[in-house]
DNA sequence: CGCGTTTGACCAGCGC
DNA sequence: GCGCTGGTCAAACGCG
């Protein structure tokens, strides 16, 4: 019965959200009911099942009303621990109220901290840039705006000036391509063309999101066909299905063990790479539309490159919940870029020769992941590790670079997290399993990879997840602050935006804190919007995003933000591991309290 | 015999 | 339209 507690929080908050939240809500409760399988607890079903269980307790009560009723008494015990519950419930609400108030502080307060930022680096530019470089773009005289919004406030009239600034779609896309935006809610004011470009806000994004990555991103449109089945969703997903989350990573095994089940059905020598493509499907449920291409990298054949696509609709292995969390992560912040820059933008290429493989400037974070965006449809924008897998391709794809790839950054940070130059995964190296932790780097180990086995640290797992949500959105906000305009001026642009980014990260606590909260939030709403057809399970990114608001994640340890609901979440009887699961697995499906013991697959993959 | 892998064929998308 | 390439299918094959 604790976990009536977990229930009025989230309302409120959601109310308190304008909506947005309130709106994850409803949509979790729309289809909660039918997807959740009975083995499967969440706290919002949880919640709901209490829900019910005090309406079916009014409608009992009602009888009890005769004085002969047997039940009476038991049934006022129960009437009394409900409202003791609901005292705890007011006072659980009055803290969360108090918690997405200063989310609302740090959030403006950055967002006041970083104009003044971007600003000064202005400032700065135009002073120390030589004029005869750039001095022919008009772009110079522009001043660059990034907003990080949180969801609140300022989009109303934001939509509003869209239709007055521009007259045709031809104007608006063309200003969406110089105005830059970005997936967590950025946008780039032209101080120069006198009124605002039309930008994201987060209600568009998100709305856009929902209608672009209505749920798992695969089968597609050809399988589908195939099928016969599910033709609406064939519509839906065929942007979705584009985001590819790619993982580079030294093992000597034929594949990594990420814990899911794979049947491989084909193989292929693609063109550049002597080493041939091997593709898996997943089949730990029948119609599973995770895919999976592996392949070794040709310039060090050490590396093996493994590819994902799409979502699983089905419980993970406990083993398997780490890194789908990762690549389901990865692609929806990837997806948050390509929606926002590709579908909304259209922009075209946009070129450069700088790599945006990037890492974050907060060296104490412990983040060893190098995240890449690639979408080969900008020709040279990305780094690519091998051009076998994207050059052709046309998916966007980011990577999960954990090897020590050439350090060919372009900001001087980027070799502060390549720490697993000197590792190389064994075949369980990617076995997330609480079992194998001592074949994993020490920086997932001891953090990241350990939440399934030890969901008492949530504070490190919490810190983590925003980890690995700042740093890949450091890199993917590269490709999308460059201009079409010269390469000088882009490349200028971007290191010093990167720069300002990474400044302001670094040193301020509420910059940090607010960039957190509204990546992890993102990232959790992310998984709303893909988990809403999917189905199975619950959709983890909505208690991600809507109870722990603050998540504030990376500050956790510093200022208690969420811990509140994290206290409750994991003392409350729900299953531990799901209680840590729930916070890292936004897009997931609930891994219920199936063993993490190596499936035939992983047997197999694992003695290779 | 069942299950998974191998491998050649087929299809679709894309560029020329 | 043609060729190239990536991706998938499905029959053949191997293994336990």
């Amino acid at each position: 019965m604790d976990h009536v507690v977990l229930k009025r929080p989230l309302e409120s908050l959601a109310d308190e959200s304008g909506g947005k939240l309130a709106k994850f809500e409803n949509g979790d409760q729309s289809h909660k009911s039918s997807t959740n399988s009975p083995g499967q607890r969440d706290p919002n079903m949880v919640c709901t099942a209490v829900s019910s269980e005090e309406s079916s307790m009014d409608t009992s009560s009602r009888p009890s009303s005769n004085p002969k009723d047997s039940t009476t008494t038991t049934q006022e015990d129960q009437l009394e621990s409900t409202k003791v519950e609901m005292g705890e419930v007011r006072e659980e609400n009055e803290r969360l109220k108090t918690i997405l108030t200063r989310i609302v502080k740090d959030y403006q307060s950055l967002q006041l901290h970083f104009f003044e930022i971007v600003q000064q680096e202005q400032a700065k530019k135009t002073t120390e840039s030589t004029p005869g470089s750039i001095s022919n773009a008009p772009e110079v005289e522009e001043t660059e705006l990034v907003s990080l919004s949180l969801g609140t406030s300022l989009l109303g009239h934001k939509r509003e000036e869209k239709p007055s600034t521009s007259k045709n779609k031809e104007d608006h896309d063309h200003q969406v391509e110089q105005g830059l935006t970005l997936g967590l809610q950025c946008k780039f004011e032209r101080s120069s063309s006198g009124g605002p470009v039309p930008n994201l806000s987060p209600e568009h994004s998100f709305e856009e999101h929902k209608e672009e990555e209505p749920g798992e991103p695969w089968p597609p449109s050809k399988i589908l066909k195939n099928n016969r089945s599910g033709d609406d969703e064939v519509a839906q997903q065929t942007h979705f299905k584009k985001a590819r989350v790619s993982v580079r990573a030294r093992c000597d095994a034929p594949t990594m063990n990420d814990g899911c089940q794979w049947r491989k059905y084909g193989q292929k020598i693609a063109k550049g790479n002597p080493c041939p493509r091997a593709y898996y499907r997943c089949t730990v449920a029948n119609a599973c539309p995770v895919r999976k291409q592996v392949q070794r990298c040709a310039e060090d054949m050490s590396i093996l490159i493994t590819t994902y696509e799409g979502t699983h609709n089905h419980p993970l292995p406990i083993s398997a919940t780490a890194m789908a969390s990762t690549t389901s992560a990865a692609a929806s912040m990837l997806i948050s870029g390509s929606s926002t820059s590709c579908s909304s933008i259209g922009t075209p290429a946009i070129t450069t020769t700088n790599p945006t493989t990037l890492n974050t400037t907060n060296s104490h974070l412990n983040s060893p992941l190098n995240f890449t965006v690639s979408d080969s449809s900008r020709p040279n924008q990305f780094y690519l590790p091998n051009p076998s897998i994207s050059s052709t391709s046309s998916y966007p794809t980011i990577t999960l670079d954990l090897t020590a790839p050439p350090q060919t950054s372009s900001t001087p940070h980027a070799t502060q997290f390549n720490r697993f130059s000197s590792s190389r995964y064994s075949s369980t190296g990617f076995n997330f399993s609480s079992e194998s932790n001592t074949n994993i780097p020490s920086n997932w180990s001891s953090s990241y990879l350990t939440y399934a086995s030890q969901p008492h640290t949530m504070n490190q797992t919490t810190t983590l997840m925003s980890n690995l949500a700042r740093q890949p959105q450091d890199s993917f906000f590269q490709p999308y602050l460059q201009k079409p305009t010269s390469h000088a001026y882009a490349t200028a642009t971007q290191t010093s935006i990167t720069d300002t980014i990474a400044k302001a990260i670094t040193t301020d606590p509420s910059f940090q804190s607010a960039l957190a909260a509204a990546i992890t939030s993102y990232v959790g709403a992310q998984g709303s919007a893909q988990g809403g057809i999917v189905g199975d399970g619950m959709k983890l990114g909505e208690n991600f995003s809507s109870a722990i608001p603050c998540s504030t994640a990376t500050t956790t340890t510093r200022n208690g933000c969420a811990s509140s609901f994290l206290t409750r979440s994991s003392s409350s009887g729900l299953n531990t591991q799901q209680g840590s699961l729930m916070f890292l697995q936004p897009p997931l499906a609930f891994s219920s309290s199936k063993s993490a013991s190596a499936s035939p697959v992983d047997n197999r993959e694992n003695s290779n």
